[in-house]
DNA sequence: AAATTTCTACAGGTTTTCTCTTAGCACAAT
DNA sequence: ATTGTGCTAAGAGAAAACCTGTAGAAATTT
């Protein structure tokens, strides 16, 4: 049987070699390649093929869903699994655009993993339980997904979480408080939410912000 | 040299297996135990002595917070270290004063974790650098630890930060609007903060609420 | 070239927050 | 018996938040 080439892409350096071992005590699985840098595996695929991608979301310098991107753009037909926490699971949307074949959190176990990869290996898509459930979830409550905030408005998200008013993010954004004022109601149309303590909320449950 | 016996607490089954794995290849270190429920941890405490355990803080069930505590009762001198995600890192108060004797992130190196489990287990303390960062930045800010809430104050403050308003709260409570004012101001002289917003960020670091 | 999205800005209004101050009542301490 | 604390309440005003709607300029997409 053929050997299954992985490939592990993941900033938390002790999981990632946990996940190395892991992988290594299973019987035609192969570790050819791991990094805690996205830049360095785009490198990596000028070269080499691997067989299945497992990839964090959230990475300093470059992030989990511009490396897929980037790495498609490489290889069209590469097989990308998104290895993620529970709390990134917000971000799924943006890496199934960005076109990862499965989903599989973090606190699964070895063998759902095996499933996954194996899965994935053979052309198919794998996503886990929570995965499906979040989006029935959403799909319930009406929430669009496709509605994401601006640049403009993620900064002045951030800046109303940290606690400034919008006074003081107009100055320091050297734009009219006025003009703040209209961000900051788009974004609570976005979001869904009534007041800055629900905002909060949604930001740190949907990695704007954390505390 | 004697061989040093680790337990791990954490509910992720991928990172804990890889954590066992990456345990075991340090020379005079050696997993005994692991689990992904506090209380079978407090079960083998009936009959084992392990001499450092890495314990998760977030996990259902029984938190690590708690199964600390009921740990340190059963062995006083017990060796715990905190192994959590840096999201986590809000809740080290509560684990320190539950009494771990160390704190390292899940994102650190495995070089890290093997200097911290070596010098708690040789009786002294380790403190990742964030976690430093985290107290050094808190005492900068003139933080009062001494200032306690009141037990109608902590009521208050909950219904604030799911997102009532005063009047909302007033009624819930069955008392006039003016009082929750009144709380709602000496809770702000209480925790030296100016606004919704900075509340929330103060509640969630003292566990007063959690998002 | 046309359409869409984003960023900017303002008007006019209501509601809520926040500050400051004062004060009565209950209860516990000791 | 006095002192302290906690809960209650209120007035009065300034500041900020929140709602609804409009609208032009710039950037981006199609």
């Amino acid at each position: 049987m053929k050997q299954i080439k992985i490939a592990i892409i993941d900033d938390h350096d002790l999981f990632r070699e946990g996940i190395r071992l892991v992988i290594g005590q299973i019987e035609n699985f192969e570790v050819v390649f791991d990094t805690s840098n996205g830049y360095l595996f785009l490198e990596f695929l000028q070269h080499s093929f691997p067989d299945v991608v497992l990839m964090d979301i959230s990475m300093p310098l470059i992030d989990g869903i511009e490396t897929t991107r980037k790495a498609i753009e490489l290889q069209s037909s590469i097989n990308i699994i998104a290895l993620t926490m529970f709390s990134d699971i917000t971000n799924y949307t943006k890496m199934i655009n960005a076109g990862v074949k499965g989903f599989v959190l973090k606190k699964s176990t070895k063998f759902e993993l095996q499933q996954a990869i194996s899965i994935v290996f053979e052309g198919g898509n794998y996503f886990s339980q929570e995965i499906i459930k979040k989006l029935a979830f959403r799909s319930n409550n009406g929430f669009q997904g496709t509605d994401h905030l601006t640049n403009r408005e993620i900064d002045i998200l951030n800046l109303i979480c940290k606690g400034l008013t919008s006074q003081e993010i107009a100055e320091k954004l050297f734009i009219s408080a006025k003009t703040v004022e209209t961000h900051r109601s788009n974004i609570f149309l976005k979001t869904n939410v009534r007041n800055i303590a629900g905002l909060i909320v949604w930001a740190v449950n949907n990695n704007y912000f954390s505390i």
